[in-house]
DNA sequence: CTCAAATATGTAATCGATTACATTACCATC
DNA sequence: GATGGTAATGTAATCGATTACATATTTGAG
């Protein structure tokens, strides 16, 4: 492999000179640029980008932490990230914790390896003092998740009160007996999703049955087993809120599975709008995040951390909508 | 940040010592090491990647070069790729196309820059000289897609035969007027189980009817409207044999919505078997690809590949096999 | 106790590109 | 044609870790 050195004495100059040419910066005449150019494409020359790399001391390249990579909701922030990363010239490296907490803190290990300027984490697990810690040195943005009490930069939407929008729906269509199938409890986003449908069915005066709530993982599985053991509750629920859409798909399978009929029997509310809520059938009703947009804040929030801009607003909270569709039997707005 | 010369003169040694400790190798004793794994605790220190990088001229990583990150066919080989990689010790990045065969050949460059030591790509559309000029000089792995009349290594199944398999599927069933929503015809996997349709028409005597055979792009959106115009055909078809599940799912809506039914007005059949196929209503026949195995056996191969080790098979090719489910409406096995 | 071998540690070159600083070449002005 | 300024190019240090080679120290055999 040429490398510049071989480059510069075929030309007959400095690597300084043949390093000008490559980053056209500084001041070389048209014809030695020429000459250089002339022999890199006789060397056939490519520039070893690790020599650049220890030499500034920076990558360009950002690592985004996705907590499940099968899951298309995360593809589609994935895709905002990247957009505005290929703009900038920033190469997207993934990293996949198959919702593994310790291997979450492992990635974390990558940024003072150098190994890039900065990441997003569109999952949080980690330990808050060990995360703050991090984002006090680096250029650290979370998306989708947040952690509680800190100013680490945030993009997301306002889980609670979309959840809230959600079960409220169902409670104007006049369902009393409201499951909800929870994300894991250790996420602050399952969390969120609790906590907005508990105030919806406080608001409206109804008491919270404990039996009616389910702890899941947001997969298909969870959603659908966990439907199963509402419907062989005495009093079954008449609706069921998920914390996700994969979940309520799997609510819907159950319901069905059982004999039973959606919305007719149980209605059922999702969240995220993924393709598949509105192709299956009954198409679900669902809250829809700005995905694409969510990605592009975070990568642009990080941009701005690694070129050190002081950052006014470090927390942005986006808007969504709830999406009416057939799986929840009413068009009755909120 | 502290570098390994800041170790080395709190431990009162020298940076090679230190290096050793922290490779692991070489003669060092028990008491120096301790006394530098002192300093690297009391500095907090973590070696800086890149100078390691640059110095073996290696980097642990693979790039997985993706045509569509949304689609959880790939998410799934990679999920095998990324278990085979972590037990070696090497980091995955992950590089999406979006079917851009522009960016495809952009990413090959990464190679010769010396960022990776190897890549894997899931998908072949760049110019089969430029790719096995490639393929000479670095490590380079095909999955799922190969290129004809090379010997770069590949994992893959035998699209033809699994096609013809699937059509052959629908012609025991009974089905004379089998359409095709072929993939992109610019890709071999495309080209590949259109061939495998024709060749299972053939060899029961069934005339090919061009207007059956439509090309789409593996989108969903592509089989819904490609399906429409099936519909829309004077004579239209009992029976439609999609190039993948998305497809296959977008015809099926597509029929309902001209009112007919899935399977007994028109049977359907897909291709790669992610996890919608089981799901969804009717559930779909479809090819099941061994997913994760590829993945598991690219990596493999690859490895071997960045080793030096001479690769004996070259070019796997693993089974795969026929799901039944309800969308071809019959369990006549073939 | 001596000497060779084995073990432990240090010195300094190296990977390839970038860049601060130094030097040379060129040009315009008086 | 001397002077100063700018433009073009070169020299060499640098980034941080690794490692070939050199040196110092310890160990064991006789």
């Amino acid at each position: 492999m040429a490398s510049i050195k071989d480059v510069a004495k075929r030309a007959n100059v400095s690597t300084a000179t043949v390093s000008r040419v490559l980053r056209n910066a500084g001041n070389v005449t048209e014809e030695t640029k020429q000459r250089v150019l002339e022999a890199i494409e006789a060397l056939n020359y490519q520039p070893n980008v690790l020599g650049r790399y220890l030499r500034r001391m920076e990558t360009e390249t950002v690592l985004v932490v996705v907590p499940d990579i099968t899951n298309p909701f995360f593809s589609k922030v994935l895709r905002g990230i990247e957009a505005v990363a290929l703009e900038h010239g920033y190469q997207v490296l993934l990293g996949d914790t198959q919702n593994d907490a310790q291997l979450e803190e492992q990635y974390l290990n990558v940024l003072p390896q150098r190994q890039v300027d900065g990441m997003i984490f569109l999952t949080a697990r980690i330990r808050k003092e060990l995360m703050e810690e991090m984002a006090r040195q680096f250029p650290i943005v979370l998306a989708c998740e947040y952690l509680e009490g800190t100013d680490i930069p945030t993009v997301s939407i306002d889980n609670i009160s979309s959840a809230r929008k959600a079960t409220e729906h169902l409670i104007h269509l006049g369902h009393r007996r409201i499951a909800h199938l929870s994300g894991p409890m250790d996420v602050i986003l399952g969390r969120d999703r609790l906590r907005g449908y508990y105030q919806a069915l406080a608001q409206h005066g109804i008491d919270a049955d404990p039996a009616l709530v389910q702890e899941g993982d947001f997969s298909y599985e969870s959603g659908y087993n966990m439907t199963l053991k509402l419907l062989a509750l005495e009093e079954p629920p008449t609706a069921i809120f998920a914390a996700n859409d994969e979940m309520a798909i799997g609510a819907i399978k159950a319901i069905r599975h059982r004999g039973g009929r959606v919305p007719d029997d149980v209605a059922v509310v999702g969240f995220d709008d993924i393709q598949m809520a509105s192709i299956f059938e009954p198409a679900v009703t669902t809250i829809a995040q700005p995905t694409f947009e969510i990605g592009q804040k975070a990568m642009e929030l990080l941009l701005q951390l690694i070129e050190g801009n002081e950052v006014s607003r470090r927390q942005l909270v986006l808007p969504d909508h709830l999406v009416i569709r057939e799986s929840c039997g009413g068009k009755c707005s909120v």
